[in-house]
DNA sequence: GCCGATATTGTACAATCGTCCAACAACAGC
DNA sequence: GCTGTTGTTGGACGATTGTACAATATCGGC
C-alpha cells in the first residue's frame, strides 16, 4: 500500500547529458558567459541537482565544450536540411539569416562560446575541425553553380568570402535588428555572390 | 624631519577614469566578461583600491559602457588616422585587419562587449550611434572612388557589404589566425570591392 | 520482493563576486 | 603650517561562484 511516488526521475547518462547541454545553451542564450552558471543550468534542466554537471561532464568547462559542438552541429544541420551533406547557397542564406537565427539569444550564445574558443585549446581544435567542414560544404555548393566555369577568384577564396560575409551580416543584424532587416542582409549575400557567379537569385514571385 | 612619503598618488577625476577604462579594456582582453572584475581591474590600474570604480563610475556596468565607447573611438581613429573624418578604404583594410588588431585579446574584448550590447539598452543606443557614424564614413570613402559612376548596387548597400565583410573576416581571423592569414583576409576585401568598383588595389611593389 | 548497479541529491566548503561606507590622506589655496 | 576639498583606502557585507563528496533513491534483473 506504499504508493511511493518517486522523488526524481532517473535518466540514462546520454539522455541526461543531452538535457544538460540543452539547458546550457538556453542559459548561454539569455545570459552569455555570466548566465552559464551551475545553478542556473540545473534549474533550466528541469530543476536537476547541482552535482549533476560535475558527475556527467567532469566540469563546467567540459559541458561548455559539449554545448559548442552541439550548437555548431545544429547550425550546419540547419544549413543542410535532411541530414544530407549537400547544401545550396540559397538554403544557407535562408537558414543562417532567418528571423529565428538572428536573435539576440543566438548572438549571446555564440559570442560567449567564441570568447572561450580563444582561451581553450580543446575548443580551438574543435572549432577548426568544424570550420573546415563548413568551408568544404560551401566550396561544394559554389562548384555546383560555377560548374567548371573560370571565376574571377578561386572557389575556395569565394567560399571564405561568403562565410565571412554571412558571419558579418549575421553579427550586425543580431546586434541591431532594426537597423538591418532580414531582406537587407539576405540581399547583400546575393549581391556578393552574383558579382562572382552571375544571376543566381531564386525568383520570389 | 617627517619626510612623509605619500601612500598613494591622487589623480584628477578624468585622468583616473581614463586609467580605469584602460585597465578595464586590458582585463576584457585577457579574460572576457569573466575577467572584467572589480579586483582585477583595480589591480591592472596600478593596484588602485576596490572602491574607486564605484566612486568614479557609479557601478561596474557604467565602467563597461565607458570601455565600449573608448574601444569604438579607437577603432574609428585607427581607420581614419590623423584625427580627420576622412578615410580611405585601403586605410581601413590595413588598420582593422592588421596583425595587431586581429589578436585574440582584441577578439575577447569585443565579444564580451557585444554580448552586453544585446542586454543593455544604453549600450545599444551607443552602439547604434557609432555604427551610423562608421557607415557614413565608409559611404563617403566609396563615393570618392566611384566618383559619380553608377554602381551595380547603391553606395549604402556596398558600404553595408563592406563593413560586414570586414567584421566577418576579422572575426574568423581572430578565431583562428593560422587558418586565415593577414594577406588572405585583406585580399578578400579587395576581391569584394573590385567586384563593384573596378581595380583599386594599391600597388605593393 | 529484494538486490545491486548507478544516477541523483544536497550540503559543505573555500573562494570570489559587486557594492557600500566611514575613516583617512593628498594637495591646492590660503 | 593650517584648513578644506576631494580623491582614496580597505574592510564589512551578503550573495553567489564551482567542486567535492557522502548519503540516498531509482529501477532493471532476478
Amino acid at each position: 500500500m506504499t504508493a511511493h511516488t518517486p522523488k526524481y526521475r532517473r535518466y540514462e547518462a546520454p539522455e541526461r547529458r543531452e538535457m544538460l547541454v540543452e539547458a546550457g545553451l538556453a542559459c548561454l542564450a539569455d545570459g552569455g558567459v555570466s548566465g552559464f552558471t551551475i545553478d542556473r543550468i540545473c534549474e533550466a534542466a528541469g530543476g536537476a541537482s547541482r552535482g549533476l554537471i560535475t558527475h556527467h561532464f567532469g566540469s563546467k568547462q567540459q559541458l561548455l565544450r559539449a554545448c559548442y559542438t552541439t550548437a555548431y552541429d545544429r547550425m550546419l544541420g540547419a544549413a543542410a536540411p535532411g541530414g544530407s551533406a549537400q547544401t545550396s547557397l540559397p538554403q544557407m542564406i535562408e537558414a543562417l539569416l532567418s528571423e529565428d537565427y538572428t536573435s539576440q539569444g543566438t548572438l549571446r550564445a555564440w559570442l560567449a562560446m567564441w570568447g572561450e574558443v580563444a582561451n581553450d585549446p580543446d575548443l580551438m581544435q574543435e572549432h577548426r575541425r568544424y570550420y573546415d567542414h563548413y568551408l568544404g560544404r560551401v566550396v561544394q555548393a559554389i562548384r555546383e553553380i560555377s560548374d567548371g566555369r573560370m571565376l574571377a577568384i578561386s572557389e575556395e577564396s569565394l567560399a571564405t568570402l561568403f562565410i565571412s560575409m554571412v558571419d558579418g551580416l549575421w553579427l550586425e543584424r543580431c546586434l541591431d535588428p532594426e537597423r538591418l532587416s532580414r531582406a537587407d542582409v539576405q540581399q547583400a549575400c546575393y549581391d556578393l555572390l552574383e558579382a562572382f557567379l552571375g544571376p543566381i537569385r531564386p525568383q520570389t514571385g
